[in-house]
DNA sequence: CGCCCATTTGAAAATAATCAATGGAAGTGG
DNA sequence: CCACTTCCATTGATTATTTTCAAATGGGCG
C-alpha cells in the first residue's frame, strides 16, 4: 500500500498545496497537486486500515506516518516511515495492504485516486512521474531487504540514522517514533535498539539531546558501520 | 535493477515471443512483446553487471535468474529469483543497481528500453502495465521485508517453499539454485538452510527426491510456519 | 505532585553463525 | 567406462548475537 519508502530517496518536492494559478503545470508533480486536498490527522490516528478500499493517494507535507502490518503471532511490522515529501498508497491495488497511522500530528495532501489515474492516462508525463516514484520506492525497498537480511543490529541502526540524516538539513536528527517503532521497522527488539543507541553514545558516535532528538558526532563511524549496504 | 520479485505474484502471462500477427495488441503486455527479441544465456553466466547502462528490460521465458549484490564485507545478497514470466530491469534508473546472473540455462526476451519507454509515452495502456508490474514487485518486496525482519529460519524456508509451490503446477518443487543461493536470498547461512530442510524432512513436511527437487507432503504445516507473514 | 508509559539496563535463554569434518553427486579426463 | 577431482550438501560442536524475561529509571502530562 505505501508507495515510496521514506528513508532513502530524496523526492522532496515542496508540496504546492494551492493550485499553481498563473503557472503552467510544467511537470507531473505540479499537475498532480492541482487535484489534491489538504488533510490533518492527529497523533496515533489511523489514515486508513488494511483492507480499506484504496480510493486515495497521499503525500506527506509535515509530520510522519508509519505503515504497519500486524503479523499472525501478534508481532507488528512497520513497512515504512513516511516523512515530508513521501507518497503513500501509490502501490495499492484495490485495497490497502497495510494500515497507515500518524506517528505525530501530520499534514497530508489527499489525492482522489480516480482523478490521478485519469490524469495519468491522459498525461504520459504524470504517468512517468508515478513510475519514477515507484521506481525509487522499489530501489529503497531492495536496499532495506539487503539490510534486513544481512546486517547486524549496529549496522541496521547506522543505516537508519544515516538515511534520516540525509533528509535533515543539519546534524540534528528528529526521531518522532518510539524505540519500539524503530525496532519493528528494523527487525530488532526495542531493547536491542535501545542498547545499540547506548553503545553508539558511549562510543561518541552520536549525542542525545532528548529521547526524540539525536545528533551525529562521528559520521564516518556510522558510515563505516553501514558501508556493507 | 530487477523489477519484479520472483516468488510472490503470479504474473505469468505466457511469453508470446513471436509478433502476434493478425491479432490486435489488445493489452500492454502484447504490445510490449512485439518489440522484444529472444536471448539464451548459459548456466552461471551474467546477464548484466552492476553499473552497466540500463538499456534493456528482460522477461524470463524459461529457466531462472538471480539478482546479486556484493556487500562491502564480501557477503552476497540475492535480491530476487526471477522465474518464467518475471520481468527484470523495470526499476532501473540509468544503470543497473544489481548484477543479474542465470542460475541455469535461461531463455529471455530482451526489450530495448528506449522502445518500451517510447511505447509507454504513446500508449497509456503500456504505461499502466508497467505500473502494475512494479506495483506487484513493490508488494512482494514488502512481504519479503516483513519476513526478513521478523521471521525465524523455519518460517523463512516455509515462506520460500510456499511461494515456489504457488508457481508450480504440482506438489513437486524445483530448486534450481544452491543452498548458498537460498541462504543469501533469505538472510541465512547455507548451513542453516540445510539444517532446516533436514528438520522439515524429519518432520514429514517435505520429501526430497534430489537436492534440486522436493515435494511438499504437509502443506498445512508449512502454512502454519509461514502464517505470520 | 504523582502517575503512567517509554526507555534504559541487567541476566538468562534461544537462535543462528561460525568453524570443522564428512558424505555424495556431477563433471572431467584418462 | 571408470577413477579422480571438485563442488555442494549435510551434520556436528562451539561461539556470538539477539531475544526474552525482569527490574529500575526517567520524562511528560494530567
Amino acid at each position: 500500500m505505501q508507495a515510496t519508502h521514506a528513508l532513502h530517496h530524496d523526492i522532496r518536492r515542496p508540496a504546492s498545496v494551492m493550485p499553481p494559478i498563473g503557472r503552467e503545470a510544467t511537470d507531473g508533480a505540479a499537475a498532480l497537486d492541482r487535484v489534491g486536498t489538504l488533510v490533518i490527522i492527529g497523533r496515533e490516528q489511523p489514515l486508513f486500515f488494511t483492507g480499506d478500499a484504496a480510493d486515495c493517494y497521499f503525500k506527506v507535507v509535515k509530520g510522519a506516518v508509519r505503515s504497519c502490518k500486524l503479523l499472525a503471532d501478534g508481532r507488528r511490522h512497520i513497512g515504512d516511515f513516511f516523512l515530508a515529501g513521501d507518497f503513500i498508497g501509490l502501490d495499492a491495488d484495490d485495497t490497502y495492504a497495510f494500515t497507515a497511522e500518524a506517528v505525530t500530528e501530520t499534514t497530508l495532501i489527499r489525492y482522489a485516486r480516480r482523478k490521478v489515474d485519469a490524469l495519468a492516462a491522459l498525461e504520459p508525463r504524470v504517468a512517468k512521474s508515478l513510475v519514477d516514484i515507484m521506481r525509487e520506492g522499489l530501489s529503497s525497498a531492495r536496499d532495506r531487504m539487503a539490510m534486513l537480511g544481512h546486517m547486524t543490529a549496529s549496522e541496521r541502526i547506522a543505516f537508519f540514522l544515516l538515511n534520516l540524516a540525509d533528509r535533515s538539513d543539519d546534524t540534528r536528527i528528529e526521531l518522532p517514533m518510539t524505540r519500539t517503532d524503530i525496532g519493528d521497522y528494523l527487525g530488532l527488539t526495542m531493547e536491542t535498539v535501545s542498547r545499540t543507541f547506548s553503545q553508539l553514545k558511549h562510543d561518541g558516535v552520536i549525542k542525545q539531546r532528548t529521547v526524540h532528538e539525536i545528533a551525529i558526532t562521528d559520521r564516518a563511524a556510522l558510515e563505516g558501520l553501514a558501508e556493507a549496504c
